[in-house]
DNA sequence: GCTAACATTTGGATCGCTCCAAAAACAAAC
DNA sequence: GTTTGTTTTTGGAGCGATCCAAATGTTAGC
């Protein structure tokens, strides 16, 4: 009564009917008398009755609750995903977990876990770097899951993914059509899928335009600022030099415009940077930023809208869907004449 | 059995226990002996048991989940902030709720009821802007809630936040320090309660210099990089020009930056500008952006540790963190020799 | 062998809700 | 006034865990 939380049982008692008419209410079924219903919400509002959705779980209704794990929310790219998923959980009446597992498999195998004894009806998952089929099998069973940008091989689970190949082309393409041919590509690792898949895309580009594939152009560093600064100081000891990169994500592309620039060359003009995932500050840093745009967050719309739809449907079915990409041109890659445009706009 | 999840019951049929042994051997009691305690381990690990968190908090062990709300996903002091919050909470083993309400009112109360009929057992909160006590009143009673940088005025419940004007007094006397005299106030509307703060440090630092107060120096503007791009347009104007800006936050700044370099103002030199929040990315602008540091990350850390605090103890009486900022000197805002040596390092 | 003391284990009852079959209330038709 | 039909309402069982009082096993002491 006065201890404990209000229950159905008080609500029904404080209107005059029994619980059950109350749980018809809640469920918004239209059984119940109008008048009946009107008392019932008012007895609610009175006593400020919350509703009790593990109770309801636990019976058998199905949880509304996604866990969403994400990879690194300190990359503004991942949080314009989470920002998506969010949004579209919301407009689906989900309510999204989230969790950051900091590229840290330990963490992420806790985390999921975690989101599974809370009920999750299904996973939205960017996996760590690193992560195999065998750390997922048992962990996933019986589960929806929605596998982001990333996908782990040998994982039975839908991936939403940007077309990273097709972008990484395109934007290898843009560069040599500026009369650049000694292009760089910077950033990552090789255990990364993603990375795999553009430096795919970049190698294509170079053998469509008929220039050899140099090793030595390809230079591995973190995916945070300091891996482009890093990438930088290797850049410009080359002893054929480049003329232009295209980086694996647009932080790292930042970090390398940054200490270009301190290291005098101009870029836009002498040296063409692309990165990849237009996030907002690719807008904001100078020389603006040629970027391929992968839209994280209508990308997290899309992937939460395919797990909830296979929520609904019981059909866990893996699917997959590829997001197209789109060059978005502004200063850091214009040939000389391009690049002052670019100043001027 | 083959349907449905399987259930400590299960479990106990498996390792011919009966379930309440199973039971305590999930609340790892010590009262089961050794053996047997192994047997129904590993009849969990056989079925692939999964722990059901709902059920047991119906029956009244209290939730581990903690509800976070946060008013702006797309600004990355507040994604720092929330890192912070759901680092603190795996430590603690809890498990966090992220809701963006993405600045609209609407959307907070129907995020904050969402996680209390989901079982929240606490709410960190960072409210949006225009959220009275009234709107908090009836929706958190009797949680624990902890504010986090903002305040909403009349609210019983605690604040973790900053020391906003201790460090815009700071910040604002180092510019003067450097021979500013005519320095801007930039960003925030007068609706927001941090912004009053800094503005009072502000004007407390005009005033210990014995420099008067000058209302057309206070520019108003959205919290982002348009905002601050919008406000150096103003400034520009100014009959009688600035010479220093003092910004709301670094987004602000950044954009400032961005929009009198592109006006070939020589920034760090020729005007000083100084940022709020200390982001990463005031690292990595050029020129890298001198600001008053929050460390968004530690300021999560303690409202979580202090949530789950009065979560453990279920004393809720409200109590009030005020974290030190300090000023991270960078070259954005250096007397002309000085932004030399900033460049150089 | 019997009992006391201790170490383990075990049936319910219970939490707040949903769902089902069945009861009750009311209305229309004969 | 029954009968039949339709609209509303209602007990009670059950979801998967916890927890408590009580049962069972084990060991030691006499």
């Amino acid at each position: 009564m006065s201890e404990g939380r209000t229950t159905i049982v008080d609500v029904a008692r404080r209107a005059g009917v029994s619980k059950s008419t109350v749980s018809l209410v809640l469920g918004g079924s239209s059984l119940v008398a109008d008048a009946t219903r009107e008392r019932v919400t008012e007895a609610m509002s009175d006593l400020g009755y919350i509703y009790h959705r593990g109770a309801a779980t636990l019976r058998g209704a199905k949880s509304s609750v996604l866990g969403m794990v994400i990879n690194d929310l300190s990359n503004p790219f991942y949080v314009e995903l989470a920002i998506g998923i969010e949004q579209a959980c919301h407009g689906g009446s989900f309510i999204p977990f989230l969790a950051n597992s900091a590229e840290d498999l330990l963490r992420q195998q806790e985390v999921i876990r975690s989101m599974r004894e809370h009920g999750a009806a299904g996973l939205l998952l960017a996996p760590v770097i690193g992560t195999s089929a065998a750390d997922l099998k048992a962990l996933i069973a019986g589960l929806p899951v929605v596998q982001v940008m990333r996908r782990v091989p040998g994982v039975k689970a839908s991936v939403v993914a940007p077309q990273n190949r097709e972008g990484a082309r395109k934007a290898t393409a843009h560069l040599i059509q500026q009369g650049r041919r000694r292009i760089a590509f910077v950033g990552g690792t090789s255990a990364m899928s993603v990375r795999e898949e553009r430096l795919a895309g970049y190698r294509s580009a170079l053998e469509e335009a008929g220039i050899a594939f140099d090793p030595a152009l390809v230079i591995e560093s973190p995916i945070n600022y300091w891996g482009g600064g890093a990438a930088a100081a290797q850049l410009l000891t080359l002893v054929k030099p480049a003329s232009a990169a295209l980086c694996f994500n647009d932080v790292v592309a930042i970090g390398l415009i940054r200490a270009l620039t301190q290291a005098g060359v101009a870029v836009g003009r002498d040296f063409g940077v692309i990165g990849f995932d237009d996030i907002e500050e690719a807008k904001h840093v100078l020389p603006t930023l040629t970027s391929v745009s992968v839209n994280a967050r209508s990308l997290g719309v899309r992937a939460a809208q395919l797990l909830m739809r296979q929520i609904a449907s019981g059909d866990f079915e893996p699917e997959t869907i590829m997001c197209t990409t789109s060059l978005i041109i502004r200063s850091s890659c214009g040939s000389p004449s391009f690049a002052e445009q670019g100043a001027a706009t």
